[in-house]
Parts: structure tokens; sequence; C-alpha cells
DNA sequence: GCATCGAATTGACGCAGATCAAGGCATCGG
DNA sequence: CCGATGCCTTGATCTGCGTCAATTCGATGC
């Protein structure tokens, strides 16, 4: 039952330097949606933002790291996980562009982020943030709904790794990413670009596990695969029912 | 693998009539904490608080209701559960007495809420909450805060339930139990108001696992039950070893 | 005291998923 | 082109926990 073997960690690769970001305004954007700043507030926001690139299975911070920053993911996917003593991961979430990182205001942060591929971040050192967050109440609102919406992702979490099968695992993982590239405009298309180690490591698998269910779904017609990282949804419905029929988010258009 | 039967639901008694409430003055310290609040601004509070009591097995709200309101608990145990369509529950946390609950600032809740025991709650109207965080951003920066570490605990969960063996995951909630009970001056108690079956939907394991384990910690020695529901830990230090060794939270004074 | 009933414990057995093991298949450097 | 290296897939076997079943315990009412 005890599985390290699945959670190996690579030797981190050299940091590389900080390049200029073309995106930084973008993720401005996204800490004042609402509308709920006005431009000259904008601006001050992006006077305090730095940029950050990281190359595949580079570190963005430890777990227990004094947490000092709020990071916006602005390209590739990032994976959060925390680690027991013997080496049994748990990887909590991934996260892709437009997504927060480090919201909670708590001294220290109770995960480990790490690219998964080449990832670009906007970097808002928290002490000049907490300034600005005095001055724009309407921001700090936001931050409280993007941890609301975080909580909630966790308890379908909770819920997924305490009563789900393997199968409804995977099928509730696809679903997830399914929707969000759904949001990005690709419809019935789940990328992975993470390994099926990381996958397993989330949905609290092996390895194995995790290709039989993904060789199964194919086998059923459920998906497709374009390469082993390319995924395309063959029949939405049906995995939706896979996924365990509760009020998994399934939004009527993808359908 | 699929259990329904460890979550058979009750029957719900019918509902009490609220009544009024000695603890208000508390629970709306508790929103107000870190002193940052002045008493006029405490008065304000006070003012829209309403409070409720529920009997065991009532329902506070459901798992898709609007969510219009933030309640605090002033007494006895409240459980959040998710429940998928076949009736396979996941308790995604117990709640004790200065706890926040539907602090989400979302269209609907995420979760039913039920009362273990014999509960009291001070509830908030949300919209007449917000006119006041509009007022006293200190108080939004603590609402931030609280859902900062519902969203660790969450973590911690994921951990739980992804990577740990059945003793482990029992001795990490005895842990946490025991931690709570410390800071209400309680040295080396664990009160277990929910059932073996709501343990077993928290923990990801049925009532039967959930048993054995706690006769397993008895044989050893590291606990000792008083009754079914009031355990002694017997060796604090045993138990936080069982626990699964990550940095789980284990004050030195409890040692 | 005794009957009742839900909750908890304990034992026997089965199975979903973990573990162990053996290839397959890209990608990359030479 | 070829060997090395990671990652993924697939098969055989094992095991921790789930399932089924039988008591036991404790609270409540009579």
């Amino acid at each position: 039952m005890i599985s390290t073997r699945g959670s190996k960690r690579l030797i981190e690769p050299a940091p590389r330097a900080a390049a200029s970001n073309p995106c930084a305004a973008c993720a401005v954007r996204d800490l004042s949606v609402c509308g709920a700043i006005e431009p000259a507030h904008l601006d001050k926001l992006g006077a305090i933002v730095a940029h950050r690139k990281l190359g595949p299975g580079e570190t963005l911070f430890f777990e227990g790291d004094r947490s000092d920053s709020l990071y916006i993911i602005t390209e590739g996917c990032v994976r959060l996980h925390k680690t027991l003593a013997d080496g049994r991961r748990q990887i909590t979430g991934f996260l892709f562009p437009s997504d927060f990182l480090g919201l909670a205001l708590r001294e220290r942060y109770a995960y480990s982020a790490e690219a998964v591929e080449d990832v670009a971040v906007c970097r808002y050192p928290k002490n000049r943030l907490e300034l600005l967050l005095d001055q724009f109440p309407a921001m700090e609102r936001r931050l409280l709904a993007v941890a609301s919406n975080e909580l909630a992702a966790a308890q379908d979490q909770m819920l997924l790794l305490g009563r789900k099968t393997a199968l409804e695992r995977l099928a509730s993982f696809l679903l997830i990413l399914m929707c969000r590239m759904q949001l990005k405009g690709q419809k019935n298309r789940v990328l992975l670009p993470m390994t099926r180690t990381d996958i397993g490591d989330h949905l609290g698998l092996t390895i194995e596990t995790v290709s039989r269910c993904l060789s199964q779904l194919k086998r059923d017609r459920v998906i497709r695969f374009i390469t082993a990282q390319d995924v395309q949804v063959v029949d939405p419905q049906r995995l939706n029912g896979l996924a365990g029929a509760d009020g998994e988010w399934m939004p009527a258009t993808t359908i």
C-alpha cells in the first residue's frame, strides 16, 4: 500500500535567468477582474509585478518556505504537492495560465510548487501587495472569491480521493481538464503535460492503475489518444457518467 | 470498493424553535479577532446576528442551497459533507465552537451541513455582512485568513486520503482532535461526538476498518477508551509517529 | 430487572488496486 | 543507424481494506 516508488524526485535543473515577460498585462488584468479596479490602480499593480520563468521540474518554492509572494501563472503547467517523510507524495492541484498561487496570507507555504513544463509566472511581493489591498478593498474581495473557489475544488478532490473508484477518478480528472480547455476554445480535447506518475500522485493511484484506466477508456471508445499527452474525448456524455454522477461540473455546451 | 452501506441517512428530527443565545457576544468576538475592530463596530456586528439551535442529525443547509449566510458555531459539533448519486458520502470536515461556516462568497453551498449533536450557531446574513465588510476592510482580511487556514487543512486532508494507510489516517485524525482539545485546556483527551460511520466517511474508510484501527491503537497502548466516544491519548509521541511523520502539527507542549 | 434497538466490535473471506516484472516506444546524442 | 534513457503499457501475483455476518455493548423505556 505504501508507494514511494511512484514519487521519485528528479534532480532539479539549473535555474534559468529571469526574462522580461510579454504576458505581464494579462496577469495584472487577472488580479483586477470584475472591473472593480480603475486604470490608475492597474498601473500601481503593474508597478510591483516581477517576472520569472522556470524549466521543467524546476521548483518555484518549497513547502515550509516563508511565503513572501503571490504568483499568477501566465504560461505552462505547475504542480503543487505535499510529501511525507518516506517520499509518498500527494499533488494537491495542477495550475494553468491565469491561476493564482500562494494567495494564502499565511506565514509559510503549505505545499511545494514545481514547473511541469516550461512555465512563466508573474510575482507580486506580499508586503507591497498588502499595501495595495488596503487601498483597494475590491481586490481583497476578489482574492477571497478565488480562495472560495479553491476551497470548493479541494472539497471535490476530497470526495474523489475518499470515495471514488480508480476509473471514476480518471474520468473526473479528464472532465475537469476538458472543461478548462473548453474555456480556452478547445472542445473535447485534453492535454496532459504532466507524467502518469504526476496524475497518479494527484488521484491517489499508482502509475500502473492510471495507465490501465486510460487504456480501458480508450478500449471503450470514450477517449482517443492523438499522442500519449494529447487526448480527444470521443464521448463526453459517457465520460461524465463514468465520473461518478455527482453534481460534477459539466456545462451543457460541451455535450 | 463502493460502499453505500456506510452512509445511511437518518430521518431528520423535527426542527427546534430558535432560542435567545447567551453565546452571541463570543461569536461576534470571533469574527473580529485580531483587535482590528473597534467596540463601535462590534455593536454593528451584533446587530445583524441571529441565533439558531439544532438537534442531532438536523440539517443547517444542503449542498446546492443558495448561500445566504455565514455561520459561526458556538456549541456542539457540525459535519460538512458531499454525497454522490449512489449515496457514497465524503465528510469534508467537522466543525466545533468558534469555527466559521459558509464563508465562501459563492452563489451556492458546496456541501451540506448537519448537526452531529446538539448545536448552536450564530448566523450573519450575507448581504448585510457584505455591507459591513465594505466599511471594515480588516474584517475582510480576517475572513481571507480563515479561508487560507481552511485551504491548508483541506490540503492536509488530501494527503491523508490520497496517500496514508488506514492506521495513519486514524492517528492523524485523533491527533488533530487532540490538539483542538489542548487549545481548550484538555490535555491528551479526545472526544468523538460523531459516529464511527462519520469518522469512516471523513477518512475514506469503512466503519469496520475504523473500529479495527482504534482497537489496534488500544491494544498497542497508544490510546485508552474511557467510553466509546471519550478517548485518552496515553502516548501522544507515538501517535504522532503513527500519523505519518510529515510536518503534522504537533505542538511541543502536547508531548 | 428485562426487552429493544442502534452503534460498535470482531472474525472470515473476497476484491480493487498495489506491487513486481517484462517489454514497447519515443527521444536524443553520437 | 544504434544504444541509452525515460516514460508508458501490459501481465501476473499479492495484500490492505472492503464486504458479509455474527455478536457484544450501551442507552432507553417499561
